[in-house]
DNA sequence: TGTACATCAGTGAACGCGCGTTCACTGATGTAC
DNA sequence: TGTACATCAGTGAACGCGCGTTCACTGATGTAC
């Protein structure tokens, strides 16, 4: 199982998506190309198309993948009722952080197939987990109107993920946990109006 | 003046320029060619990389001139004191919806020479308003953590702007004017916790 | 257990295209006298 | 006002490369009998 030198890869697909995700990692999507990856995954040039079909084939396959590990990465610290929405967004800017290439390309439809039914179906979960948690924050804490509550949390963590990725935000949050640093933003947004909470 | 069709165009630069943010527009950084550029501002292909050396070059340009008329875009409606930190979100999120490619290129360092002299220096204003903006939030406002106040903000209207552009927010705001929308959300952030009083 | 055959995963040579860039050139404009 | 010359803006032909894709093939695996 070691060596890896059998004509049949055994494993290509994941071989694949993981040098394409390491490759868009290091320079963006533009940098990708489908012999490199080859090169990465140690197979002939042509294998990655002969899988994926062709090049917007293994970028669906990505998004896909993408999808499926945001809705797992929102349900992780998801307990129902009190800061569940704050937690979910931090799942977010985790999984952002963590999975810079699938968080990019996910928002770029014109790369792939974004009416493929795995990702559609994939896709669609991630976003029923988004909504679910905008449901459960309390609908007394801010105004009565939840879907603006959601949306602004959806906005924040979305904003802090694009932003930390182009590098804007190292100027602003200097040696700060980024973590931290985005539970301030949303406890602006949700924290009673007292005396702030979460002060550590 | 009305035939462009001298030898010496006059105005290349500009019309390089358009043609650029035009092909952005349309398909992603990844979809620009110079030659389609030079065909669109009717010049030979040739032409785009004499005047810019190449298209990083091309690309620094384009991104110096986004900040330049993001600076302006925070300047607009900017009036001392109340209400001015969300004006300037509703300015950012402006310029992001008119013009994408500008401000799609100016975060992505990767494509073009971020070391650039001119680059620097609009960089520098277009930053500078935005600290000048978020300084003139009033300090009690939100419990007198300034600086954190300034980020929410920015990681809101970037949110907005970027979620916009990938065509996610559509199912969201359905058909309300987007500026009513994003305005909501800004005032979840900074309005007095009292009734709404922005609810027409 | 052995043989024949079908199927599957991946190969590697080749094709053709679009691209960025180069370079010797040319037509227009500006300046000196 | 006229001529000579330098400079500048843009040309167009050519180069070479990297890429996605194709296609006939081959080696390994699975299945029927």
């Amino acid at each position: 199982m070691t060596d890896k030198r059998t004509y049949h890869h055994g494993d290509l697909r994941r071989a694949v998506l993981v040098a394409a995700a390491q490759m868009i990692d290091e320079g963006g999507p533009s940098q990708l190309n489908l012999r490199e990856v080859a090169r990465r995954a140690g197979v002939s040039h042509a294998a990655p198309a002969y899988h994926f079909g062709d090049k917007p084939g293994l970028l669906t396959a990505l998004a896909t993948q993408g999808y499926e590990m945001l809705a797992d990465a929102l349900a992780t610290g998801t307990r129902s009722g009190e800061g569940e929405l704050e937690e979910m967004g931090v799942g977010y800017v985790g999984f952002a952080a963590e999975h810079p290439a699938h968080f990019e390309v996910m928002f770029r439809p014109d790369l792939y197939r974004a009416d493929d039914p795995d990702l559609v179906a994939a896709r669609t979960r991630a976003r029923e987990r988004l909504h679910a948690g905008v449901g459960t924050v309390p609908a007394r804490r801010r105004g009565d109107d939840t879907p603006t509550a959601g949306l602004a949390a959806w906005l924040l963590a979305h904003g802090f993920a694009t932003l930390r990725r182009s590098g804007s935000l190292a100027p602003v949050v200097g040696d700060q946990d980024p973590e931290d640093v985005f539970r301030a933003t949303a406890a602006l947004l949700f924290a009673e109006p007292g005396p702030s909470r979460r002060h550590r």
